[in-house]
DNA sequence: TAAATATATTAACACTGTTAATTATGCAAC
DNA sequence: GTTGCATAATTAACAGTGTTAATATATTTA
């Protein structure tokens, strides 16, 4: 890498903590163009020569949220027992986590995605995430006869949608009404998914 | 109703219609206070006359919507034997009214309810709105011994989680890639789901 | 140092929602 | 029928948004 491209580099790095400050602290309605750069300390029009648009610079912080994300859960399910009660502990905590940063959820699922900025890699890492997450998990519990690959697979798609979909509803339907009752149907649903 | 309320009732009408209609055709994102206006035949700032703010006039939108896809399901699963089938049909075809028209889908799970000028009982009407479709059937089912009440209930939140999982994933997420894949998935879930 | 290139900034455009000031309209009283 | 008033619809304006073109400022090369 060649000074232009290590300062270039640089100069991407500034606009992307920018928005992921913003993103974390403020949540999704506050980032703009104006208001990254401001945090950046450059002019707004200065972002246009660094990224195609503004949604490709958003969807940039993606993989580092992930890679937030998958740390702290790495730190919080670290004392679980292998299989089907760590795959629980996994997705508790990634729900906490996005119930900690609303706005990053938002970026995750709810961001719109219209134009052609947002490439079919970062869509993949999105939907695949808590796959990924908890793939170690499924074949610790598929090497111990807990489930079937066939089983697992299925077991993994409808993790995956209802764990969003639970978090559609509470962070952008305001249901249930209380974090408490959130997490008892998110329970609910957890405890029927496991069984056996 | 006096001649006033008469006159404002048809004034909101003609905004509501416009945003029906932007909304199913064009989608969320070619809503807004001046295309409405537009196409109701008035000028933007007169809709500020009637409504609050335009969110609280595409919100009202949802219980007409409900109606139209109400309608579109009882015609579409009329056929369909009692029970456990019939649920299935409602399903598919509550997913095939969203696939269809995208813009409803945002409006209902995807479009911001930061401030209060959309109140609590629309969002009611949202996250019921699966549930109270199929709540006939889940009684035959229970009547039937099918599913104890518990199950039903537990079956019940997780097919309205599972579907806008679904959903989201689909029509945001562009996941599955492609609309046969969907209904697979889909498929897959739903046979899980009622597997008994 | 001077010229050429690269980068950052400001100005401008077309949008968005919303409010205030202004114009047009309908209606009651005379 | 005309006048005056209340009501409703409109335009103008403001503060935002994303984006592009033109301009100003550095930096590098000759």
């Amino acid at each position: 890498m060649n000074n232009k491209e290590i300062q270039e580099q640089r100069m991407r790095g500034y606009f992307i903590d920018a928005a992921k400050n913003i993103l974390k602290s403020e949540g999704l309605r506050s980032v703009s163009v104006r208001s990254i750069a401001d945090k950046a300390g450059y002019s707004y029009a200065t972002m246009y020569n660094y990224f195609k648009d503004v949604k490709e610079l958003i969807f940039i912080c993606v993989k580092d949220f992930q890679e937030e994300c998958a740390e702290v859960i790495a730190a919080e399910t670290r004392m679980s027992p292998r299989g089907v009660e760590k795959l629980k502990a996994i997705t508790k905590s990634y729900m906490k986590y996005f119930v900690q940063y609303p706005g990053i959820f938002e970026l995750f699922f709810l961001e719109l995605i219209s134009d052609m900025s947002v490439d079919a890699s970062t869509l993949e890492l999105i939907v695949t995430f808590l796959s990924r997450l908890c793939d170690e998990e499924w074949t610790v519990c598929i090497e111990n006869k807990v489930f079937s690959e066939d089983e697992a697979a299925l077991l993994k798609e409808r993790l995956n949608y209802t764990v969003t979909g639970l978090l559609l509803f509470y962070i952008n339907r305001k249901y249930p009404e209380s974090y408490p009752k959130f997490v008892e149907a998110a329970d609910r649903q957890l405890e029927a998914l496991f069984r056996t």
